[in-house]
DNA sequence: CCCTAACTTTACGCTATGTCAAGTCGCTGG
DNA sequence: CCAGCGACTTGACATAGCGTAAAGTTAGGG
């Protein structure tokens, strides 16, 4: 979809992804996004109540366009728990380099925004069953390490899978994507898997 | 220390202490330090020269009155390294609740200040180190997971203990500090000991 | 007794969000 | 053809919180 085809609504939502890109997103003003748009800046109050409405459609817009839900469907399709739980690994770890620059300004909003915070708890819930299919195939399998239940099992997964450990082995560990992958692979096969 | 004996400075990092401890502490303005304080607000700004100066000082303060050295401290005293690796997660897993509510702060901060960013990597650098010592130990003993290096071990047991697991551990996850704890250590030793 | 450091009081500048009201412009139904 | 409506612009304003400025007050030490 050209940029002259796009409705003004999907141009300030195509532009606020761009300018949570692009440098420091955090920093993204309703002004800076209203000139990427080529919209004034009340135009924005115009089809967003808020920041906050406008960061949290904007996630969706990104889920959308990415198509996050055939990315993660890969991983249903799997025949044995330990499969399963690769290829989820790998889906949801692929994607949130993708959707981080976004979720990220959505998290900081969410410490004092109520409906950001509601948006963002939908996101998690969201991976966190995810991880419980995952856990759940492990243990249909009887694959599952014998000393932890599912619930536990699912805590320990999502917590591998979290936005935060994405960001701290890749930022501050200095890993690269693949190198990412390879060592939440081996965490959640050691912490989950029976052997 | 009575309020009455505490110098301006001190009842100033005091009151930011419990205004961050209190309720939405990451709400908590200049104004309302000042007030807890009992001191003009301008008064603030003669001893900080910003919100973020006052809160680095304040995790520092809130370190000192609580001690977090010769609470890791005892960690080092271990003979082994397993009890070593035991100790540590214990120690700094049993500081985060305290230092939390002010790190919560300055970890926003840090998104928009780059002295409160540095102050925050000097923290995780510092946690870091006990847990490299903690992997060293291991090592030492041969009881380190024979597919690792030290290196990413000791990125492995930090992501383990870092603030964010611990927020995700209590609050999403719903676990009791014991059960957080319990998680942890069972979560290192599968993935970083040798079995 | 005066001087100085510490603090207060009052006022202001700045940035960003969000609101309001009046205007412009192009399209569509009658 | 044109009246009116919807979408957008323009410009002004309210508000919140940080940070700065400058003049006034007060306690305590030489």
């Amino acid at each position: 979809m050209s940029e002259a085809t796009m409705s003004t609504r999907e141009r300030i939502l195509a532009s606020a992804h761009a300018a949570l890109l692009d440098g420091n997103g955090l920093a993204a003003r309703m002004s800076d996004i209203a000139r990427l748009a080529g919209v004034s800046r009340q135009a924005l109050y115009l089809h967003f109540e808020s920041r906050s409405a406008l960061l949290i459609a904007t996630t969706r817009y990104v889920d959308e366009i990415e198509d996050v839900n055939s990315r993660l469907a890969a991983s249903r399709a799997a025949t044995s728990g330990r499969e399963r739980l690769n290829l989820f690994i790998t889906a949801w770890g692929n994607y949130i380099p993708i959707i981080h620059p976004i979720a990220r300004v959505l998290l900081a909003a969410a410490e004092t925004d109520a409906a950001a915070a509601e948006a963002w708890a939908d996101r998690t819930a969201a991976v966190r069953q995810g991880c419980a299919a995952a856990v759940a195939a492990l243990a249909r399998d009887g694959d599952l390490a014998p000393d932890l239940d599912e619930r536990s099992a699912t805590d320990q997964l999502n917590v591998l899978q979290s936005y935060r450990t994405w960001e701290q082995l890749r930022f501050e560990a200095g890993l690269d994507q693949r190198a990412y992958l390879d060592v939440i692979t081996r965490m959640a096969h050691r912490v989950l898997v029976r052997h």
